[in-house]
DNA sequence: ATGAAATTGAGATTGAATTGCAATTAAGGG
DNA sequence: CCCTTAATTGCAATTCAATCTCAATTTCAT
């Protein structure tokens, strides 16, 4: 289960595993698509959470480094984060006139990816790819 | 020549080319590699330009929309952009280490992003991929 | 239960980016 | 060239996401 992975994470850096860490961890895990800081401040605190800003944000980093979510593009002016979905990495196709994101995942694109990192020596971790655009819908 | 098209934007949108503009224009052309706001209007100042923090601020979205320059990776806290350069897009590998860049370029995985976007009806305009990792140097 | 160490919340602070406004400048027509 | 007018500028003030400070609190191994 999730937490026990954060659990683990939280020990093995001298971390503790405190009641703020815990809902904002939940309120991740239970929510889909993306979200801002602000965002999951405001949504923790109307449940009745009393985490404050300054521990979502000091959280935030922590779920990233412990693999559970993700920063994705800065569409506005701050930062965006998504969770890592359990099955499967995907890239993102983003519609600039709608906003509208869709996501899709290509293994031969994960595969070439792999190979060009070979070719330069670099050993790649993750890799974000956005695409902008038009939607069918906003294609006029 | 480069100017030439900036002027022919600025009059299709009715703004003015401005003794500002220009020079911000001859220093991104005249520069290599990835800047940002802070550091152009810095370095136009040494030069003994009189353009102000705000001109560059208002300037820089111009130049991205007339395709001059786009927008990369905020690594730090602050935008960065590069010059686009005149023969041929390219992609990224970032090292997370050294906070080295390897420019790449793959027709194969453009051509499988096309495919990509025929498949989802999506218009693709531009994209952005960076894969981060370590390089060769960083990679212990 | 106890104490060392990590963590928290509240508010202050930072710093990139934006904005309001009066003064300045560009550019087309005469 | 001068004039007009609309865009542009610089400056300072402002915004706002994000970070930091620090005393009070909480965690957790013992």
């Amino acid at each position: 289960m999730e937490k026990q992975k954060f659990k683990e994470f939280l020990l093995s850096n001298e971390l503790k595993l405190t009641r703020g860490r815990d809902e904002i961890l939940n309120e991740i895990l239970g929510t889909k698509g993306h979200f801002d800081p602000e965002e999951l401040f405001v949504k923790l605190k109307s449940k009745g959470s009393k985490v404050s800003r300054a521990s979502v944000y000091r959280t935030i980093p922590l779920l990233v480094e412990c693999g559970f979510i993700e920063k994705v593009e800065k569409i506005d002016r701050h930062a965006h984060y998504e969770k890592v979905s359990e099955n499967q990495h995907h890239d993102h196709m983003i519609c600039i006139r709608c906003g509208g994101v869709i996501e899709f995942y290509s293994p031969t694109l994960e595969m070439l990816q792999e190979e060009l990192c070979h070719k330069e020596k670099f050993k790649g971790i993750r890799h974000t790819l956005e695409i902008f655009g038009f939607c069918e819908k906003c294609n006029v």
